[in-house]
DNA sequence: ATAACGCGGACTGTATTGATCCCCGTTACG
DNA sequence: CGTAACGGGGATCAATACAGTCCGCGTTAT
């Protein structure tokens, strides 16, 4: 069967980080850098999200990315679409009005409407959407924030806070 | 999003052939050039299909696939497994274990169990398997009879036979 | 014996995906 | 005002998967 990306489980967990360290902007960077992904590949998902209008971004220095909503606003539906577009599960060709008996031109209540087949996968896919959009990044951070131990959030902060030292206070030593 | 690839619609298609023509076994031949799609392109659908055990196999002269049991205890479940395989929706990558917080060794919290985000793709995974799981190949069989005309049947017949006739009946002479 | 079958492996071409690099406009900070 | 950190977009590349072809083998009715 077909795959999900990448692209979206990358998306995903950056959106997590986003949700869970509200206010402060995250650059690409440090999202790539904490996750232990490519920084240049993120760089290239992240700007989806920011015309699907999911996050917000600042540019410049000390720029970054914030969630544009609360995260319960944001669904995994749009957040999938964001990423892959709206390229259908199925992609039907057709093959119906090909059939050798009606040669070119094949009768209308072959060719008409939507193929029997054809709409059980659009069903499918509908049933797979729905389920999609059930779920928001606010009950998934809401479930992190469950099993994460306390400590762990301050070790987040720490982390962040020494990013922003090093880039901006200490601009001139580009080594730690 | 992911593809649900042209070999399902192919491969669903040639059962519908199959369910309506009863009893006859259609060659692999028959059932690519009645569709106008390519012989040898369906002649690498169709085993998967067999060993599947969805259709059943008659090989030398005269042979060809009939279907292995009842088309209302064939889903279309069943049959998009035979073709793609069991390839997931969603193919995790375990990013949440790269966080940068805990270098080489996560702790229990984070790697234990299934990723919240994946538990999602899963369950629109599941959902959507469920939908395909529910449709039978009679009911889309049962379908087309009603829009289909009756001597549109008698033309498939017609069809067949004068098939049949050229490859057996007049061995000798390769083309029509 | 022949020719129509199914079966499987090797092979090609193209599209997509993951990933890198480079350059540009923008913005904070010194 | 200059610099360096940002985001954004285009060009490029390697790997993979998919659609489609070709060839050869074993099987079986006529
Ligand atoms: S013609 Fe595409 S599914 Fe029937
Ligand atoms: S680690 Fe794969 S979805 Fe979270």
């Amino acid at each position: 069967m077909a795959h999900i990306t990448v692209s979206v489980e990358y998306a995903i967990h950056c959106l997590l980080w986003l949700a869970i360290s509200d206010d402060r902007a995250l650059s690409s960077r440090d999202l790539a850098e904490f996750q232990g992904i490519s920084p240049t590949f993120l760089a290239k998902i992240l700007p989806k999200l920011e015309k699907a209008g999911i996050v917000g971004a600042h540019e410049g220095v000390r720029g970054g990315y914030r969630l544009a909503r609360p995260a319960s606003q944001i669904s995994f539906l749009q957040i999938v679409d964001a990423i892959e577009g709206e390229k259908p599960l199925f992609d039907c060709q057709e093959v119906r009005r090909r059939c050798a008996l009606y040669g070119d031109c094949p009768p209308k209540w072959a060719s008409g409407g939507v193929c029997a087949i054809h709409a059980v996968m659009l069903q499918a896919e509908k049933a797979m959407r729905a389920s999609l959009a059930l779920q928001s990044l606010g009950d998934i951070a809401m479930r992190f924030n469950r099993i994460a131990p306390a400590k762990f959030f301050d070790e987040i902060d720490e982390w962040v806070d020494e990013r922003m030292a090093i880039r901006t206070g200490r601009s001139g030593k580009p080594e730690a």
